[in-house]
DNA sequence: TTGAATTCATTCAATATTCAACTTAATTTG
DNA sequence: CAAATTAAGTTGAATATTGAATGAATTCAA
């Protein structure tokens, strides 16, 4: 039940719970990105969309967003630039601080974004919030959130 | 709480939930992926072991692989041309079905197995099993598999 | 207050992924 | 059994992502 160097090896409880958290988190992404597809939409686009339209004026610093987004700022800028010439966000100078710029949603996509949004949310539904008893709604919360904590703390000490 | 065309939305509850599972489930891939790093594998590369290596003579046809990895053929291709190139696998021919390929583990690919994967599972241990008590494992697996066993299907009816 | 370090964001080149087209082999069917 | 269909896998071009380098504005520190 060792490794060589003294590491301990999952039980298989241990490891079945893990597996099927990888399997869930890997096939729901694949899934909602498919559910997406008809909207012309990646799944990158949507929670972009999401973010901006859940922040003040509809707009967010591109740095802030990268963060909100989990991604590098050289993927964001790139995501930025693709969703700009798809005309769903614009890029806005920042005049506090001049180096800096907003990813802003355009009229056209908060349209989008009211538009799919619907269909979005009842995908998760579908494929994971209704296959979930109240309970396990709870304790997957329970379980996950000290998991998400320290995963968060973990991002910082890069 | 429901939208315009007749979907319901999530209750605060639920959008906390999915939303701490998908966090978890990005910011785990995304920390897993960092401690493979420093042994020149990515989470990819790391997965693709995994399989070859659990598998009868460390060895699976291609398709399989790729159905067990959840990538396309084509990127497996892709992959498996990388890891060849890195010495990690190599392709051998298949005489039963003159179109299929085997990928098979080449023994530095398994050296590198073993040495890596303790430190992999310590990883797992150290940003996900080791936070969860013995209840939150258990409920979790229980919340979570009926979810997998749903994906499972709905993949095959793409 | 000036020089050094940091932050914001982009760009370029190297990698990786996707998607459609293709080749070859196996299977089905009329 | 010949023609058509399906399956296994690769390829190449288009697209996306990464990581290092860059430029420009801000902050820090002596």
């Amino acid at each position: 039940m060792e490794t060589e160097n003294g590491a301990r090896w999952l039980s298989d409880e241990e490891q079945r719970t893990w597996r099927t958290h990888l399997e869930v988190s890997r096939l729901l992404t694949y899934q909602l990105e498919r559910d997406l597809q008809p909207f012309g939409l990646t799944y990158n686009d949507y929670e972009i969309l999401v973010n901006l339209s859940e922040a003040e004026d509809h707009q967010m610093r591109m740095s802030d967003l990268a963060r909100a987004t989990l991604q590098s700022k050289s993927r964001l800028s790139h995501q930025i630039t693709r969703m700009e010439n798809a005309g769903l966000v614009r890029r806005e100078n920042c005049e506090s601080d001049r180096r800096g710029l907003f990813a802003v949603l355009t009229d056209y996509g908060w349209e989008t974004m009211k538009r799919v949004a619907p269909h979005h949310v009842a995908a998760v539904r579908e494929h994971f919030i209704d296959l979930l008893s109240p309970q396990g709604l709870e304790s997957l919360q329970a379980a996950l959130e000290p998991v998400a904590k320290h995963l968060r703390g973990a991002r910082g000490r890069a």
